[in-house]
DNA sequence: GATTTTTCCCAAAGCGCTTTGAATTTCTTA
DNA sequence: TAAGAAATTCAAAGCGCTTTGGGAAAAATC
C-alpha cells in the first residue's frame, strides 16, 4: 500500500506520462476512456491523493474559504458564529474547499485580507456581521477577491454579494402581531446597532408602531452585545420602571434567557403580564420550542444561512462572470 | 507600489540572487548584516510577501494547524468550541499559523486526518472533545501527525500529549462543598458521558459522596447534550420527584439557564429551597457572576485553554523531539 | 607572502503539480 | 491510397519558493 505516491511514480506505475494522468484525474476531455478509467482506477487502490500545495502553487487557486473574525470580542465569541460555520462547512467540503479560520490576533485585520488576496491562500471569503458602512466591502472590492456578505452594509445594496434575512419585515410583524392583539407599549431589546441586522430590526419596530399610530419610545429601546446577562439587566429595568412595557421584542434567544429570569424575579407572569417575542436563529442548545410557555418567535435558522452563503461563494468562484448573488430571505413568525 | 512582487522580482531589484535574499528573509546567520538590513528594509517597503503556497511546496511545512469537527452533531454546534477556538486562534496568528477547520460533511473523519498526513496540509491537529478510548488518538500517532488532545481520552495518560483540566477534582471539591453544608442527595445534571471530561465529573461527585459515606444515585445522575433545554427537563424531572435532591451539580451554565427556568416554575427558591452549584467555562455569553442569586461555581476558561493547547502544539511542531507536554489544570472553586 | 579559513553570495536543482506545444497514432475523406 | 483531420499521448516548461553544492573575496594563520 503505497500510500505516499506521487503524480511522477503513480504516473511510471501507469506506464503513462504525469500530464496524461493528470488529465486523465482531472476531466479532461482529451484522453481515451479506457485510458481515463484504468488510472482512475490504479489512483484509487493506491489511495493517491495530489498534493495540495502543489496543485495550488501551480494552479493559484487554493481551494480554500477564508473566514476572519475580527479581534473585537463580542463577535468573536458569540455562538451565533460557531452555527454560521457549522453550515457553511458542511457545503465546503462537500466541494473540496477547506476554511481557513483567522482569529484575532495582532495583525490587523486588514492586513490579513490584502495578505490573502496577494497570495491567494484562499479563493474567496465570507464577511460576518457587517457593519453600517462596513469597510470590509471596499477594501475587498478593491483587492478582486470574491466575497460573500452574511447580512449587509446599511442600505447599500449592489456592488457586492449578499444574502440576508428579512429583518425589518420580520421585526415589522412581530411587532404588528403585538399592536394587533392590543398592545401600546413595547420594548425592544435589540443587538448592538453597530451592526446592520440590528438597525434593520429597529427599523421594522419602528415601522410597525408608526403604521398604528404609535411613537418609538427610546426609553424602553436598548442596543448591547447579545448576552443572557444583558437580557437579564434590561428586561429587569424596563419592567421595573414605572410605565412598563407590556410586551417585549427581543434579537436573540440568549436575550430571553436573561429575561426570563428578570421576569420571574419580578413575578412577572410571561405571556399574562407581560408578552415576549424573539428572534430565534435556532441556535440548537437554546430551543425555543422547549420553552415554557412556549414562545412567540420570527425564526430564521443561521445554520441554513451559512449552507447557503457556502454555495453562493462556491458558485462564484467557480463562476466569476455570473452576476452577484443577492438573496433576501422571508423569515417566518411563529406564533406560539 | 509593486504589491505583488515576487522573490525573483525583488532579488532583481536588489541586485542579488533569490537565495540570498530568502535566506536574508528567512534569517540565515550566511548573509551580511548590512545585506540583510537592505533586504528587508526593501522587503518592507513594496510590502513583499512570500507566497505561501510556494513556501509549503518547497518546505514540506503548512504553517497551519488544522481542527477537525466531527459531524456528530452536538459537538460541532456546541457554543463550548467557539470560545476554545477564540483563545487558540489568537495564539495561531500571533505565531503565524492558519487554522484548517473542516467541519462534518460526506468525507469520514478518519479520511480527512489522513489526508492532511498525507498531503501536509497543516502541521498538526488539536483533538477536541475525546471520548473513551477515541479512535483519533490511535489514528494520530501511527500517521505521525504532531497532535494535541484537550482533556484526555478515558484513563489513559501516556503516549500522546494533552492539556485537560482536573474535572474529577473540581466535581471533587463542589460535592464536598455541598455535603458539608448538609446535603445529603446530590442530583448531578452531566454531560454526555461519553465525553471523558463528563466521566471524571462523575467520578469527582462519586468520590465525594462516598468519602461523606453516601451513594450515589442514579436516579438523580443524568447524562445529556448541554443544551438550555435538557438543564430545564431534567431539573424540572429531579426537583418534582418525590424524594427530591437538595443540591443540583450542573456540568454547564446552559444547563444552569434551563434549571433556573424550572426551579422558577416550580416555584422554589434557589438558594434555599435548592442549592445550585455548576461547572462554568467563561462562556462571554452566559455570565455567572451576573445571575442572581449569585452562583457558586468551578470555573475554567476554556479560552484559556485554548490558548494554551495552541501554545503547546505550536512548541511540539517546532521541536518534535521535546516530551510530550501533559498538562492538568486545577479548577477555581468560586463560592459566591 | 603563501596557504588555509571564514564570510558571503550565487547558480541550479528540486518540491509535485498543471499546462503548453508538439509528436505520434488513428480515422476520414478525396 | 495519400493527405488532411481528429484523437491521444508526451516532453518540457513553468508556478515561487528553499536548499544544496560550490565559488570568489576577504580575513586569518603560518
Amino acid at each position: 500500500m503505497l500510500a505516499f505516491m506521487n503524480l511522477k511514480q503513480l504516473a511510471k506505475h501507469l506506464n503513462l506520462s504525469q500530464t496524461t494522468v493528470s488529465r486523465a484525474l482531472n476531466g479532461y476531455p482529451e484522453v481515451n476512456a479506457e485510458t481515463r478509467r484504468r488510472v482512475d482506477e490504479v489512483a484509487r487502490r493506491v489511495g493517491y491523493r495530489p498534493n495540495p500545495h502543489a496543485m495550488r502553487l501551480a494552479t493559484g487557486r487554493s481551494h480554500a474559504i477564508g473566514h476572519v473574525l475580527p479581534s473585537d470580542r463580542m463577535l468573536l465569541i458569540d455562538p451565533h458564529f460557531s452555527d454560521f460555520i457549522a453550515g457553511a462547512g458542511d457545503v465546503y467540503s462537500v466541494n473540496g474547499f477547506d476554511v481557513m479560520l483567522h482569529v484575532g490576533g495582532t495583525e490587523a485585520e486588514e492586513t490579513v485580507y490584502k495578505r490573502y488576496a496577494q497570495s491567494g491562500a484562499v479563493d474567496g471569503v465570507v464577511v460576518m456581521g457587517p457593519r453600517l458602512n462596513d469597510f470590509r466591502i471596499a477594501l475587498l472590492a478593491e483587492l478582486e477577491l470574491p466575497f460573500i456578505v452574511h447580512g449587509r452594509a446599511g442600505d447599500l445594496e449592489e456592488g457586492y454579494a449578499w444574502l440576508d434575512i428579512d429583518n425589518r419585515g420580520a421585526f415589522r410583524q412581530a411587532t404588528k402581531l403585538l399592536t394587533d392583539l392590543g398592545h401600546r407599549r413595547i420594548g425592544l431589546i435589540n443587538g448592538n446597532e453597530a451592526m446592520t441586522f440590528a438597525t434593520h430590526r429597529r427599523q421594522g419596530y419602528e415601522d410597525a408602531l408608526k403604521a398604528s399610530g404609535l411613537n418609538a419610545d427610546p426609553a424602553i429601546m436598548t442596543s448591547d452585545a447579545m448576552t443572557e446577562e444583558n437580557g437579564y439587566l434590561q428586561t429587569k429595568r424596563l419592567l421595573s420602571s414605572g410605565n412598563r412595557p407590556s410586551a417585549l421584542l427581543f434579537s436573540s434567544m440568549l436575550f430571553v434567557s436573561g429575561a426570563m429570569r428578570a421576569a420571574h424575579e419580578l413575578d412577572l407572569h410571561i405571556g399574562t403580564d407581560v408578552s415576549l417575542i424573539a428572534h430565534d436563529d435556532g441556535l440548537p442548545f437554546l430551543n425555543a420550542e422547549g420553552l415554557a410557555p412556549s414562545l412567540t418567535t420570527v425564526r430564521s435558522s443561521i445554520r441554513a444561512a451559512g449552507s447557503r452563503v457556502a454555495e453562493l461563494l462556491i458558485g462564484m468562484i467557480n463562476n466569476p462572470e455570473a452576476a452577484q448573488p443577492h438573496e433576501l430571505w422571508n423569515v417566518d413568525l411563529i406564533v406560539r
